[in-house]
DNA sequence: CGCGCCATTGACACGAGTCAAGACGCGTGG
DNA sequence: CCACGCGTCTTGACTCGTGTCAATGGCGCG
């Protein structure tokens, strides 16, 4: 859950060697800071983009100004490609977490590929369905769960973005973003991660608060409930 | 929101003559009784169906057991396909509100078209990407808004299904499918719907409940805050 | 006629949001 | 090198929305 489904795999599997030459012209790197925008909500979609390096989480804005949170995107995601499919404007917004590298692929390239490589469309259709089973269980989550069972799923999830080797699990995310994404509120999120810390469950090292995962089972337990 | 993204109209505008020959050929019409199970969460997918007369929810259920609903389909809309598109399992589930017919589409059939026929990918994708859009929207209303607002919203979203002419709206949904869909329980829905009636916004006519709508514009602006 | 499903209402408890204040670390500038 | 100020994290007190449990009412169907 909140991972991409579709990755820059999508082309490195799927284009010719030919249309690899030209996706290298055709694409552009971008350097870009934290906190920077790659789109945001209503705008215009000229391309799509792969993360080459650093984070990014993708939100949309309520109609109260709040933040949701839906996705983090790692190194090989693609993302913001939606709009350039169905021909309308960015419904959601993209912001850089760390200092990143971004690939820029211009949405009339895009198009030509995949009309031109049936391989390349059907790879996409099963990474949208693979998006779609995911926004089922992000959706059913947030209506049913609670706060606590949402954070530690949250927090589970997390698991597969921000692991060190096999075992150390740290989140540098700030509490703001956690409680985006567990469609909370800062002071919330942190009684609960304050509880889990008794549990012996979480602990916090820094004082940025960067989030240490010591029991994942138990956090797993909890999620499902 | 609610609404299918994806209609029948997908095969009539791209399918060539000779493939809508095919298509004839190789679905197959059903009858089935209102509150059938059409397809069950984790079950295999055979196939994908179209909505030719009757009605139908989608909804996923989560780990307590309680049912999310996310989709209501009408006449021609196209269901059931993720699973086909990234060979997995069923993530949700599709059971009728009235008797329908439906038509079942093979999954080996679909695909053969997917791949054969580059317009109906394109079309496909674009479908999909709206879909997103629409899930962006719900999981942001279900995470932010108050049951108060929520009900209002799905109200007001559920007039493009059940507007009678162009004035009426009458909803014949259950008290729980209209509380599933709104992500509450049946007790808090009907205290709600209780005060809307005392607001002139709402009427129930008959003994089964059934919702008319008196004032949508109200409603539309109770929704939106 | 009576059973059963569904809608409705009441009483109650608790989860979670809001508001307000304090703690802590970090960076900037004097 | 220290002090101040800002942003983030944390905690407390309080309120209210919403879920749970339980009981009643109404209507249709067998």
């Amino acid at each position: 859950m909140f991972n991409s489904a579709i990755t820059q795999d999508l082309f490195t599997d799927c284009l010719t060697p030919k249309e690899l030459a030209q996706f290298e012209i055709e694409t552009t790197v971008l350097k870009m800071k934290k906190r920077q925008l790659v789109f945001s909500e209503n705008g215009i979609a000229f391309g799509c983009y792969i993360l080459l390096q650093g984070k990014a989480k993708l939100f949309k804005t309520g109609d109260l100004g709040k933040t949701q949170i839906f996705q983090l995107c790692c190194k090989g995601d693609l993302f913001g490609f939606h709009p350039v499919l169905n021909n309308r404007k960015y419904p959601d917004s993209a912001e850089l977490l760390e200092d990143s590298e971004l690939l820029f692929i211009p949405a009339a390239f895009l198009l030509q590929l995949l009309k031109s490589n049936n391989d390349l469309c059907m790879a996409m259709l099963s990474g949208l369905s693979t998006e779609f089973e995911d926004f089922l269980c992000q959706e059913t989550m947030l209506a049913q769960k609670s706060v606590r069972e949402r954070v530690c799923t949250v927090l589970y999830y997390l698991t597969a973005h921000y692991k060190n080797g096999n075992v150390e699990v740290s989140i540098p995310l700030s509490r703001a973003d956690l409680a985006d994404l567990c469609g909370t509120v800062k002071e919330t999120l942190v009684r609960v991660l304050h509880d889990l810390k008794e549990e012996q469950i979480i602990s916090t090292t820094d004082a940025r608060g960067t989030i240490l995962l010591l029991d994942v089972n138990k956090l797993k337990r909890l999620a499902e409930v």
